[in-house]
DNA sequence: CCTACCGATCGGTAGG
DNA sequence: CCTACCGATCGGTAGG
């Protein structure tokens, strides 16, 4: 009984994330929502408290997936630039198999009211630290450029985070193939040039 | 007397793309907006015609800077490098310049509706398509790598449209400095390196 | 899970 | 630019 209830209540969240991310949070109805999954509105409320819930649910859920992720990557003793690289693949690996959810954690979570609003800001915050805590990591070990870190990490998950309004399952690129070429072009950027650093493998 | 007219609306119109940066379009009301103008919701309606004419009107208007900007610069014939770079600083020149109504051309569009969505769309594309263009010349030119110009493209737009959601005019960076930091990061990436190409000049 | 319904708020109009 | 108001839709509840 209990399981069949969290399964349908399961159900409905991802039935809601697919949604808000097609049309955003705001524009979706509780109608539009219960449409999809066959039902009248008033019966999702036998699963679920309010709309927000779910968004809540969604972004919490998601942000202590990405936490747990490069929080791994910190412990393990990789040098910066192996570091900067698992982050990446974890991070596209959590997007692409999570579409919907992620959608959540990097565009619709604006949808949240406080106080759930800055509770979540913090964690995106410690999860940009994480990232440029391995940035510091690199240029102590020589191996980045002394870059502004602040900047370079914002750039970085730009990048990182537009995947998921690209992405589909069925394109030509794998997660590990799109995480390669991300990492690629972070570390090496456009032009042509000869990497002298020690660990450079031609 | 026309031009009054003409100056309100642009006011409202003004007040309108602050506002909807801010909560989000379709989490902005009407009678949001006409608080901040000091007036009745109902005496909007005497300056404009609907909440998505504003929408849409910001929408285009921004296209076509954007579009103007880089036509300019494909047109004229300087090297790949100097071209992607151009494009970048005129961007970002854009985005700090106005970027309230930077943020409807980047995210807000979404709430346009058909036929005016899929007009705008093709608009997106053809800037998208013009950044290409660049990667290709570069690559022809064998100043940039071979790599894969959509994923390139892609990537490098997150980035330069990244920095509207950090931007205040009250920051340590001017935008001629923001331009460069990133044309700088996404030239060279993050790796200590020698460029070799010719036209490097440390 | 449904029917029936609530108060609040939405974008927008009429008429001055 | 305002008052007065419209039908539609919103998130959500009561009761079964």
């Amino acid at each position: 009984m209990a399981e069949i209830i969290r399964g349908r209540k399961e159900q409905i969240i991802d039935a809601a994330a697919k949604l808000f991310k097609e049309k955003g949070y705001n524009a979706s109805s509780m109608r539009d929502l219960a449409q999809t999954m066959g039902m009248e509105a008033s019966s999702l409320y036998s699963h679920i408290k309010s709309k927000e819930e779910i968004l809540e649910s969604i972004c919490f859920g998601m942000a202590d997936k990405f936490l747990t992720a490069i929080k791994e990557v910190n412990d393990i003793y990789f040098n910066a630039e192996e570091k900067l690289r698992m982050a990446i693949r974890n991070h596209v690996q959590i997007i692409t198999s999570h579409p919907d959810h992620s959608a959540m954690f990097i565009k619709e979570w604006r949808g949240l009211t406080e106080p759930k609003l800055s509770k979540f800001k913090e964690l995106r915050d410690k999860y940009e630290h994480e990232f440029r805590v391995i940035l510091e990591d690199g240029e102590n070990e020589d191996v980045f450029d002394r870059v502004d870190k602040k900047f370079a990490t914002l750039t970085i998950l730009s990048a990182v985070n537009w995947i998921n309004e690209w992405y589909h399952s069925d394109g030509a690129m794998t997660p590990d193939e799109i995480a390669k070429k991300l990492s690629d072009f972070i570390m090496g950027g456009l032009c042509k040039k000869f990497v002298t650093d020690p660990n450079y493998k031609p």
